[in-house]
DNA sequence: GTTACGATCAACT
DNA sequence: GTTGATCGTAACT
């Protein structure tokens, strides 16, 4: 069986809007999503200075989780892309809550809208009750499955990522893709933290 | 051993 | 629109 994770990363991104991931009780229908090449070719990527214990998952094969602590609290996920051996993967931002919403909005109880449940990738993560210990799990394993459309989204819009330092000229790089929907986090370019 | 900083969020003005 | 929270990670001494 083979799935668009098998793809490159930057083949499978657009691919994955419109599916839906499920873990456990919760499920989000994907509608922002960004990809992250191998090692060396994309200096944004966790995986761009070689192979570490945080991020050896991501060598891991296709369909494979990547979960990450992002500024110390969020829970952040990515599914590892192929080919086999490349350290590529996909950050789910974010995605509509369609099924679990009582649960998602236990775990998310600061959230104003529903569609701000699963808004953003750290608030993805809480929604679905990732943990790290979750990190290097297979998506074909319960309780976690991807199910992608039957008819692929058609209106699919991109823009550089959100945040991401360390690539020059970043606007060259249209690499997160998103549909028009509530669900979708608000754009933030990179801004350095470096003291003047 | 130490330190700078991040694929962020929510509260606040 | 701006800013503090918060801590694991990796680079560096």
């Amino acid at each position: 069986m083979t799935t668009p994770l098998d793809r490159p990363a930057l083949d499978a991104a657009p691919l994955l809007l419109g599916a839906v991931f499920r873990s456990g009780g919760v499920a989000v229908r994907l509608t922002e999503v960004e990809a992250y090449l191998g090692e060396g070719r994309d200096s944004g990527s966790h995986a761009h200075r070689g192979m570490t214990p945080r991020n050896a998952s991501m060598w891991g094969p296709p369909g494979t989780l990547y979960v990450y602590l992002s500024y110390g609290i969020h829970r952040c996920l990515n599914l590892v892309c192929g080919p086999e051996g490349s350290p590529s993967g996909v950050l789910l931002r974010g995605g509509e809550v369609v099924d679990g919403l009582d649960i998602a909005r236990l775990r998310r109880p600061t959230a104003r809208r529903d569609a701000d449940l699963a808004r953003g990738p750290g608030n993805l993560g809480t929604a679905l009750g990732i943990e790290l210990a979750d990190n290097g799990s297979s998506i074909a394993t319960p309780p976690f499955s991807l199910e992608f459309p039957i008819v692929p989204e058609r209106r699919i819009l991109s823009s550089p990522r959100v945040g991401v330092s360390g690539v020059a000229g970043t606007d060259a790089y249209p690499w997160r893709f998103y549909v028009d929907d509530p669900t979708v986090s608000a754009y933030r370019a990179a801004v350095s933290r470096r003291r003047p």
